[in-house]
DNA sequence: ATTTATTATTGTAAAAAATACACAATTCAA
DNA sequence: TTGAATTGTGTATTTTTTACAATAATAAAT
């Protein structure tokens, strides 16, 4: 193993982070403009950014993220990182990171992470380079996306999707602090692509110990209100605990 | 931000590879040998390295794994990267990365993967430094461990662990070809550290296709010998899907 | 040849969870 | 007051999970 083989790649953090609106899942991209013989061209990319010399990544990606969006205290799990060497490679995108970094670079090798966070939380925008956006999922396709952050966003859908079923109070980090079940159950029906039971959900939701009816309902609709609910951790029985129990529980005979 | 603030760590590849010998399971590590004021100095290491300047990282981890143990063909699985600024910090490290690498070295971010495996596959030894032994995943607390690789050890583990609910046949990798539903059954207690009911757990296996019962018994135990099965993949219906749909198996009115 | 020791193998009943399914209640707006 | 839209509720059936113990097979020891 000599020392010319060896490579010193950047790593950068990414942050793949969900909205839902109600009616669709939503991503946060940034608003990337690129001069190019004189035409000003705009795509999108995911908020990220290299990582500096004595940071954690942890810590690197909630720095980038709160320096892009202004975001604090969002709760960011890392799920996967990607080094493919023509990750790199289109010209647009070596363009920009010369403009924006001032930085020749070969190869970034990105550690992505992902968050669920409500849709109506304020986002900063400190100057043209951190303006963002919500997009649907379901438009992405048609759009232009910097890098492989096409690639990252599917699979950080895939991971949000696979530990629900581990952690399924995450899923209320989407919704607003009062919410009526329907709206739940949208949600849990998007992420979970499929349509379940009017009644069979209600009977889940009463089952789940963290959601707690209000006495409150909507406002402000053309037919009848639905009751509000609230979200409720307990700090003894945390959520985690009670789903994971019942997807483990196999033969238990101590 | 600006250029000073930007670092090139180093990226490097680590291996967390699992194999049960018939009781307990077991992680693959190298033999670490550092000279410390002309006292040999042994402890261990997972099988890791830098990565090549144009190397994919599944493609890094496939070449390392190969050129540490010899092994071939082993089905790796990215599962999390590590990038504290300090764990490359203890001095035994940095003398070890300065004498294998010729390197001086300020941080190595890792991306780790996890494999599991048969453990009686060949190992090669091609010099003093690719050693490599099994240990007993009880003994680790006991041992020495390069950087962090400890803890990269326990979070392969859960991340197996988590894994295996949607994905149960990689349970597999770890037996002989042919098995014992005893040997099945000790294993999956192991990973899932739980004791299950022998009645219950053999309705189980009797419910996956992919788990076949052979014409044979084992030889040399000194009581009723068990029937041997075997583990069978098929194409067309892959098990993977069998056991997702049941965990996943919500209120579906299509 | 009989006994002893050890592990393999098998079924059933009870409890819990998942599923399928339809109509009345509430509210607003016309 | 009627219609339109959406909320909210119960029960029977099926499937899955769990709990539980006696007999069969084999090798070794007497």
């Amino acid at each position: 193993m000599s020392n010319e083989n060896i490579y010193y790649p950047h790593v950068s953090v990414d942050c793949v982070v969900f909205g839902f609106d109600g009616e669709n899942l939503k991503v946060l991209l940034i608003e990337r403009n690129i001069k190019e013989q004189n035409e000003l061209y705009n795509d999108k990319k995911l908020p990220g950014s290299i990582i500096l010399q004595d940071e954690d990544l942890d810590t690197a990606a909630s720095r980038v993220l709160n320096e892009l969006t202004g975001l604090k205290n969002i709760y960011l799990s890392q799920f996967k990182s990607f080094g493919n060497p023509n990750r790199t490679n289109d010209p647009r995108d070596i363009l920009w990171l010369e403009n924006t970094m001032q930085l020749k670079i070969g190869r970034i090798v990105t550690v992505a992470y992902v968050a669920l966070i409500k849709i109506d939380r304020k986002l900063q925008v400190k100057n043209e380079n951190t303006q963002a956006n919500w997009y649907d999922l379901n438009d992405l396709a048609t759009m232009n996306l910097a890098f492989d952050h096409a690639e990252i966003i599917k699979k950080g859908l895939d991971y949000v999707r696979h530990n629900l079923d581990i952690e399924p109070h995450l899923l209320f980090e989407l919704l607003p602090r009062k919410f009526t079940i329907s709206q739940l159950r949208t949600l849990h029906d998007k992420v979970h692509q499929m349509r379940s039971d009017v009644r069979n959900f209600q009977k889940k939701v009463a089952q789940m110990p963290y959601v707690m009816p209000l006495d409150e309902v909507e406002e402000g609709v053309p037919h009848r209100a639905a009751r509000l609910y609230k979200f409720k951790k307990s700090p003894l029985n945390p959520p985690k605990g009670d789903f994971k129990s019942v997807v483990l529980k196999k033969d238990r005979t101590i």
